[in-house]
RNA sequence: GCCAGCAUGGCGGAAUGGCAGACGCGGCGGUCUCAAAAACCGUUGAGCGCAAGCUCGUGUGGGUUCGACUCCCACUGCUGGCACCA
């Protein structure tokens, strides 16, 4: 055997191996331990496989293979998120139909991952694009809507005037305008469907307090779902139904001195009094304005006009004006406020304004002016000298409620799930309007609800999805009168696609059930799912709230999908996210023919901490290249010795170091160390003169396997072990061959270092103590003092404390 | 504005409160070569010194400790999330 390292032919021999033997696809019936190990799917983009992708396979394969080592059955699926908005832009740029172009991408992304080496079982894969796979989306919508989890609503949605089409969020910019053509974005108001995640709001802030997630995803999650928890309070008015606020500080209501309304509250004009109809009215139209076209500002949120009339403040009796402002929102609480100025930056902003008074209701803050209001109550009548918030807030929550002006009150900010999409890249939502019957479900025998191919998937400028425009797709009879009917034109939102595709992946190949019960029971939950946090909130909440429901409806028997999850980093270039914009694109293509896949997942696994967010370098492949190369030098010289070899104690002890260091960093996820590792223990090997342990080898072959798969085969092989090296168990370090014999002990004056003896392990503290002072080099540093105090930490260090 | 996280050589990054900079990249010097690449060997935080060695050094300022990259307080900067959420 030559050192030569050809990448090409060895990955490409181990990869046709694993697949002519189905290394890697899992009994799911017969298995005895399953490790159910998701990732998350990518997006099929026309740029291919980007370096992010690797770095996030790469670790979470690596923990895969990790884990099957240690005897787990692992299932490691992997699938295309295909559907969505990008794939439709794009097709619409460059002037192809995107199934199509989707069916290109797919099949690159697919010849990519096959190269990268992961053990994916593709037996068992998932395209949401493929009818096969969305029949089920569909089923799923169909089967939450029958369970009372779907709605109809109108709804605002954006809109772009120029390109004529509904946007999403995203594509419009902070300043309002659109991302493509760069037009002031206008709303629009459509019916559409609603996904009621709302009625989970507790148990899905609840439930995070046992999941085993990445602490900063859940966070997120928290603060999405934003729990606040405060009272209704109702501010009578002369003549008319009194105006209902939500507050988190009813202990503060003393100090409100105004009300404050959403622009667009129901009873803005109600309350307006004749005299300022017409200002008011045109305040109304300006902050509508404001309001669409996202410039809402710190100079609106102080503007506003007093409507004329008062509300009284039910506790102090006293009428108080209201104002409808900005700052305040409809979407939220009740999309009125008490304004307490003396106690909220805002209110104080907004008083200033237009001079209105402040009382100051909680005092004992050192920082005189608007405070968040921690201290004891004053100017509040009887409640005087209660501490705020609390127990002021419950006893005067308590005393509105007794009053009949409130009670207490938990508000969100999680809103339903709106998933009506008005394009045409999607998978339709199975809903038929009928003249007579109203909107009824297409049945389950009809489904899949097919989407069409229609050359012409311009957005309409209707409001209206592509789909509008092709008659033989919307015409069809109702399933309940049998009358003329028109299906939903609407897709599905993309992240309805992959809210379940985790269930499906085990009953890939089943085509009578979205998910086979005995299979879902043995795999699911989901073990251990590895995702960026870009999805924190969105898919793993739709995810959860999918999971929820379905349970509900018995079709489950967990209610949280993913038992533990971890989200990796991100790998950015110069500092700045790659974008092809910047032209700051890697194409991992180019490494991988120029490397091989092995060094590639080496050189991204040890770039850093695999959770961070970290720096490509260019240069950095080098490295890892050089190693594998040093590796296999390594393994000529063991098959070139004709009689085993025994191992001397200092390459059993690096040995065994290895194996601790990489089994203790691999589950942890820090892959850097556990390579930086191996790469010590290659470099005590090469440094050992004499001839190489064959057990070295082995061991190394058996701890690269997570990292480089293909290498780890070949050495394996060519040691003479059995097919296949992933099917080894992992080895086990042995303690009492590690410690070293001798060990350096530091000695300082003062904590600084003066000096170091060599010592046998595990020495005495008095020893050390007398040795270190018996050192003539110490001896002159001390020049006749005695420590005042001596500390000594055997094997490291002895530190000699001077008086003064 | 609020909430997280981070800050260490030229660069990526290591360090249960106990020798800061492991490991790697890059640089420099050398071996091999007609030459170059590759590979290999040595060297590489800064300053002072002929040298033994000394001093300084983990964003800034304080503190706790015999001893702090590590713990505490305040600040600055960067990254991510939320953003008039009452």
């Amino acid at each position: 055997m030559t050192s030569t390292y050809d990448h090409r032919a060895l990955e490409a021999k181990w990869q046709a191996r694993w697949q002519e033997t189905g290394l890697d696809e899992v009994d799911l019936v017969g298995a005895r331990k399953p490790y159910y190990n998701l990732m998350m799917f990518p997006y099929p983009s026309a740029e291919g496989l980007h370096v992010g992708n690797m770095f996030a396979f790469s670790g979470a394969d690596a923990h895969g293979r990790f884990e099957r080592m240690r005897g787990f059955d692992v299932f490691e699926p992997i699938g295309f998120d295909a559907f969505g908005i990008h794939s439709e832009n794009f097709a619409l740029k460059v002037g192809r139909h995107p199934r199509e172009l989707i069916a290109t991408n797919v099949t690159r992304f697919r010849e990519q991952l096959m190269r990268l080496g992961a053990q994916f079982d593709w037996s068992k894969t998932v395209d949401t694009t493929d009818p096969a796979y969305y029949r089920w989306t569909q089923w799923l919508f169909l089967t939450l809507w029958k369970g009372g989890f779907a709605y109809r609503a109108r709804r605002n949605v954006k809109w772009c005037p120029q390109d004529l089409t509904v946007l999403a969020d995203e594509q419009v910019l902070a300043d309002g305008t659109c991302e493509r053509c760069g037009a002031q974005v206008t709303e629009r108001e459509l019916e559409q469907w609603f996904l009621r995640i709302t009625a989970f709001t507790e148990r899905l802030l609840a439930n995070l307090d046992g999941l085993d997630w990445s602490e900063n995803t859940k966070l997120l999650q928290r603060h999405w779902i934003g729990r606040s928890q405060g009272a209704l309070i109702d501010f009578p008015i002369e003549g008319k139904a009194p105006l209902r606020v939500f507050s988190t500080r009813p202990d503060t209501i003393f100090g409100a001195t105004f009300m404050v309304l959403a622009p667009d509250h129901q009873r803005t004009l109600e309350l307006t009094a004749p005299a300022v109809q017409a200002t008011v009215a045109e305040f109304i139209e300006e902050a509508a304005r404001r309001r669409i076209s996202g410039q809402r500002g710190d100079e609106s949120s102080t503007q506003g006009v007093a409507l004329g009339s008062d509300a009284i403040n039910p506790l102090t009796g006293k009428p108080i004006p209201i104002f409808p402002s900005d700052y305040v929102l409809s979407g939220y609480g009740t999309g009125a406020i008490m304004a307490v100025p003396a106690h909220d930056q805002r209110d104080h902003s907004f008083a200033l304004q237009h001079h209105l008074p402040e009382i100051e209701v909680v005092s004992g803050n050192d920082s005189p002016g608007p405070h968040g209001g921690t201290g004891a109550l004053i100017n509040s009548a009887q409640f005087n000298g209660l501490k705020a918030p609390e127990p002021a807030r419950e006893v005067i929550t308590a005393a509105l409620v007794e009053a009949g002006f409130g009670q207490a009150h938990i508000t969100y900010k999680l809103r339903d799930w709106g998933i009506s999409r008005q394009r045409y890249w999607g998978c339709p939502i199975p809903a038929i309007h009928c003249p007579t019957c109203g909107v009824v479900p297409v049945p389950e025998k009809d489904l899949p609800v097919l989407l069409p191919y229609i050359e012409d998937f311009r957005p309409l400028g209707t409001g209206e999805s592509p789909l509008a425009r092709d008659p033989e797709f919307f015409r069809t009879t109702c399933p309940q009168c049998g009358g003329d009917a028109r299906r939903d034109t609407d897709v599905s939102d993309t992240f309805l696609d992959s809210s379940w595709y985790y269930l499906r992946y085990p009953s890939a190949d089943r085509d009578d059930v979205p998910f086979d019960p005995a299979l879902t029971r043995k795999w699911l939950p989901v073990t251990y799912y590895d995702g960026g946090n870009e999805h924190a909130v969105l898919h793993l909440l739709y995810s959860r709230f999918v999971t929820m429901a379905l349970e509900q409806l018995g079709y489950l028997d967990f209610d949280e999908p993913f038992t533990q999850f971890r989200a990796h980093g991100m790998i950015v270039m110069g500092g700045a996210k790659m974008s092809k914009s910047r032209g700051n694109v890697v194409v991992p293509d180019e490494y991988i023919a120029r490397f091989g896949a092995d060094a590639f997942r080496l050189y991204l696994l040890y770039l850093g901490p695999y959770p961070e967010t970290l720096n490509f370098v260019d240069t950095g492949i080098n490295g890892p290249h050089r190693f594998i190369i040093q590796v296999l030098r390594l393994l000529d010289q063991v098959e070139a010795e004709s009689m085993a070899t025994p191992e001397p104690a200092n390459l059993a002890r690096a040995r065994h170091r290895c194996i601790r260091q990489v089994t203790v960093d691999t589950p942890e996820r820090k892959y850097n160390t556990a390579i930086a590792a191996m790469m010590i223990f290659v470099k005590r090997l090469r440094e050992h003169d004499g001839p190489v342990p064959k057990a070295a080898l082995e061991t190394l072959a058996l701890l690269l396997a997570p990292y480089c798969p293909h290498l780890a085969e070949e050495i394996w092989e060519r040691l003479g072990g059995a097919y296949s090296v992933h099917q080894q168990p992992w080895p086990d370090a042995d303690e009492s061959l590690i410690e070293d014999d001798e060990v350096v002990v530091v000695i300082c004056i003062n904590g600084k270092k003066r000096d170091q003896i060599l010592v046998p392990a595990g020495t005495d503290a008095e020893t050390l103590e007398h040795s270190a002072l018996a050192l003539p080099r110490i001896q002159q540093w001390l020049e006749g003092r005695k420590p005042e105090r001596i500390f000594v930490i055997p094997d490291r260090q002895v530190n000699l404390v001077l008086p003064g």
